[in-house]
DNA sequence: CAAACATATATCGTAACGATATATATCGTT
DNA sequence: AACGATATATATCGTTACGATATATGTTTG
């Protein structure tokens, strides 16, 4: 899904500007998706033209004016085929197997000791995603749920994958 | 890593025209990293005209010309500068947990089709993976087999994650 | 012998990122 | 009361990268 379909799926819910979508993202959406402004304001931009969203501006006495995106009657339709498409897996890109596969041109111990501050890297991660259970919770679905649990199953898995591979590269 | 320090590493090794360059990554780095021609040229150009490599035209009688690029010793400096570099983790985006996300607007049977056909192209691309075994053995050193084994990892632990959510979805 | 495939380079439009610019309002602190 | 830091809010710019497409030659195969 293309940015423009993410905007649309979290306006689907309630009209939001595009410094609230932002948010909404860091919130639950992060460890998995993300856009940032220079996507999100171009992208609402040429919605607002093909008539899939409609802003209003609101000036306001106290703070910045702002324009708040609704989701038009296209857009729902628009975002709901969307999401009926089939899909499948996409190759995943990892900074970590990336820099792995040129190893040889490190020494020893800097190939250790990169990896282990990947490691530890992961896990600061991972303990975020851990801590951020309550307020996910609170506000999540019980499909934004299964998200929030693939995710943590997720991260033990690849801390678990990552600590057997600094492991391989300590026995040399 | 950028584009152009994935193209550098190739080159460490040996000379190597754009063409190759995009073979070499669908061998044994596709299921983790992959560049397309509208890359690998743009910064093969670059890179030139910047002086980390260099490019000798071949005049061919049989078969169309080619530009077989040669990494320079200021190249093989800022390559191992960048190597070296720390690195942390990065946030992977996932299709799945994007759709997942908005399954709430989807019909129950929807949703266990999407989610079970997404399931299959991730075996596949498992299967494909486990089946590369021998290529992959006999070209890769040391630290690329390590790469290997943690995509195989990888799999089975992303394939187990799936399957999890699939099994939540279905008893609905 | 034609079709299909492999070799080989290159560009175009588009999407997205990260950095930066701009402006207002609030909150804490000295 | 003044100051700096932080939060709210929108927008653009340069760059990177992708996917599709164009172009051309050579080889294999049905």
């Amino acid at each position: 899904m293309d940015a423009r379909s993410i905007l649309l799926g979290f306006l689907m819910n309630r009209s939001m500007t595009g410094y609230e979508l932002k948010k909404a993202f860091s919130i639950s959406f992060s460890f998995f998706s993300g856009l940032s402004y220079g996507s999100i304001y171009p992208a609402l931009g040429k919605m607002e033209k093909e008539g899939l969203i409609r802003m209003q501006a609101e000036m306001r006495k106290s703070g910045p004016n702002r324009k708040i995106c609704t989701i038009t009657a296209e857009g729902r339709k628009v975002f709901l085929e969307t999401l009926k498409e089939p899909f499948a897996f996409e190759g995943t890109k990892s900074i970590f197997l990336t820099r792995l596969f040129f190893f040889a041109h490190l020494a020893p111990e800097e190939r250790r000791s990169s990896a282990h501050r990947y490691f530890e890297s992961v896990r600061q991660v991972e303990k975020t995603l851990q801590r951020a259970r309550p307020e996910i919770e609170a506000k999540a679905d019980r499909f934004q749920l299964l998200c929030y649990r693939f995710g943590l199953r997720f991260f033990e898995d690849l801390s678990r994958n990552i600590a057997q591979t600094v492991k391989a590269l300590e026995k040399e």
